[in-house]
RNA sequence: GGUCCCAUCGUCUAGGGGUUAGGACACCAGGUUUUCAUCCUGGUAACAGGGGUUCGAGUCCCCUUGGGACUACCA
């Protein structure tokens, strides 16, 4: 079976984490079976709508690479069509208009909420006169137009595909607005029409549209079409198990973009917050050319799923080490363009010597600091705990002493010599390697002392080494 | 309130009647002859509870408990 799916957002803000793993799955669904996955922008909101969200979406999708198969599909372009469609339903009278104010509708709501009733709405207007109907068309009222559930079926059921047989009651449902006063369409008439004409056969969305479910079937049967199949995701929930909001941080998938992680590292994480590969596999390392091939949508979780910062940030940083140098050094270039007036050979240096530190690109300027100016730091800081002041400065100053203009293209190189110097002078490793390394790099945590030289090259090293023995 | 859904280490998960309940993150300990990171080794840690069915139940059924979603002129 090749699905056809499509990722449907609504242009009201930043994608969401959670929304972006629907499109994610959507878009392997597709891939894994051959089929096309395609993008809709459902605009059919005009008080939410933002302008800026629309490219929001595509910027999110492109980042993780998510290409979209076709032409963008905007709901606001096809009004004439949901209307037609409408009218279709009036006229075999399976929907009807309804004049109710919005006050009225929130007054009856809040009483039926009073007494424990089901808040649904009454009706009133179905049992309207055809007199009465006349008369407020004809004096411009404004409406909605309702779909009326009808009495059979008595229950709706069908096959998901990750939480299978799921039955509702019609009795539940509401005759919901399918119209509303401005006459554009709502999502629950539009999505259908919209699906149906672009051939969806796989719908693959949140578990929250699963109660509303139901009122689309009911709309595929009035048209006389095929509803697709469908698929309900769990839920992305925040560390405390409630759905992931702005309390619990960055929420939007793009937010990630910023702070440095690389997309093939969100795409892999995202993956498996629902799904993994079964059959005891303990791979957990997927590219998105391996998913577009094992991906199977039969495999998704039922369960919720918690979005785990810190797993996010392991897998960060091992697709930041399994790239090379090069690469890694491209990509913090392309994250942050002031990286781009650092001297390139300088800057891979200090990628590979750092490469193994970094959880995020973001993290990269921090890091890389200590290495334009030496950070301010305490001269005890210099005698390591199994030294004493006077081998230390010792140890300080034969380095200075042994650095020649020979051995400054290997990392080795520097151990060999921190070693020699360590030998010949009868000193111990915690008198040379420990404060050349604090005097380089001014911080009790760093990369090596060979390291450090390596990248600061001769005029920084001498200048940091014999500032140290001044202060000491 | 009503309808629907969910339930294996703290987290992501494997497992689908017979398992010492596996892997990963995080955490802890040790190692890699200076620190940190990386890397390696080891460790702590889970079938929510109760009833069934069965020779045998994380695994199937029921109930309870807990959690969640929905109940808009939003999608």
């Amino acid at each position: 079976m090749k699905y056809i799916t499509r990722f449907a957002p609504s242009p009201t803000g930043n994608p969401h984490v959670g929304n972006i793993r629907t499109a994610l799955f959507d878009y392997l669904a597709a891939k894994a079976t051959k089929g096309s996955f395609l993008l809709r922008i459902e605009d059919t909101d005009r008080e939410r709508f933002v302008p800026e969200a629309v490219d929001y979406i595509h910027q999110s999708l492109s980042w993780l690479g998510l290409k979209s198969d076709g032409e963008a599909v905007y709901q606001s372009a096809r009004l004439k069509i949901y209307q037609d469609k409408v009218q279709e339903l009036l006229d075999k009278d399976l929907a009807y208009k309804c004049f109710c104010s919005k006050e009225r509708l929130d007054s009856l709501r809040l009483e039926l909420e009073k007494t424990g009733k089901p808040p649904m709405y009454d009706r009133c207007c179905l049992a309207l006169s055809d007199d009465d109907l006349v008369k407020k068309e004809k004096a411009k009222e404004p409406f909605v137009v309702r779909f009326k559930i009808p009495e059979s079926p008595v229950e709706i059921s069908w096959k998901d595909k990750v939480r299978g047989t799921v039955t509702i009651p019609t009795k539940v449902l509401e005759d919901f607005i399918i119209l509303k006063s401005d006459s554009w369409p709502t999502y629950n008439l539009a999505h259908i029409i919209d699906d149906h004409e672009m051939g969806i056969n796989l719908v693959i969305r949140g578990e929250e549209f699963v109660p509303s479910t139901p009122k689309y079937i009911l709309i595929y049967q009035a048209f006389g079409w095929d509803h697709p199949e469908y698929a309900h995701m769990p839920l992305t929930l925040g560390k405390d198990h409630k759905k992931l909001s702005k309390r619990h941080g960055d929420t939007s998938i793009l937010d990630y973009k910023e702070k440095g992680y690389l997309p093939e590292a969100m795409i892999n994480f995202l993956v498996f917050l629902g799904w993994n590969p079964g059959e005891g596999s303990t791979k957990e390392i997927y590219s998105l050319s391996e998913l577009k091939q094992i991906f199977n949508i039969n495999d998704v979780n039922k369960a919720p799923a918690i979005f785990d910062l810190e797993r996010l940030d392991w897998m960060n940083g091992l697709y930041i080490r399994n790239l090379s140098p090069l690469e890694l050094t491209d990509r913090l270039v392309l994250f942050n363009q002031d990286y781009k007036k650092i001297d390139r050979a300088f800057l891979e240096r200090l990628v590979i010597v750092e490469q193994s530190r970094l959880k995020t690109l973001a993290e990269f300027k921090e890091i890389s600091q200590a290495y334009f100016s030496l950070p301010e730091y305490d001269k005890n800081m210099l005698v390591f705990k199994k030294s004493n002041h006077k081998d230390t400065k010792k140890g300080i100053e034969a380095t200075l002493e042994k650095l020649s203009n020979n051995e400054w293209e290997t990392i080795e190189n520097f151990e060999e010599l921190l070693g020699h110097i360590v030998h010949d002078n009868e000193l111990t490793n915690a008198d040379v390697f420990w404060p050349v390394r604090v005097a380089l790099s001014g911080k009790d945590k760093s990369p090596s002392p060979a390291e450090l030289l390596w990248v600061l090259g001769k005029e920084e090293s001498v200048r940091r080494l014999e500032k140290a023995i001044k202060i000491l």
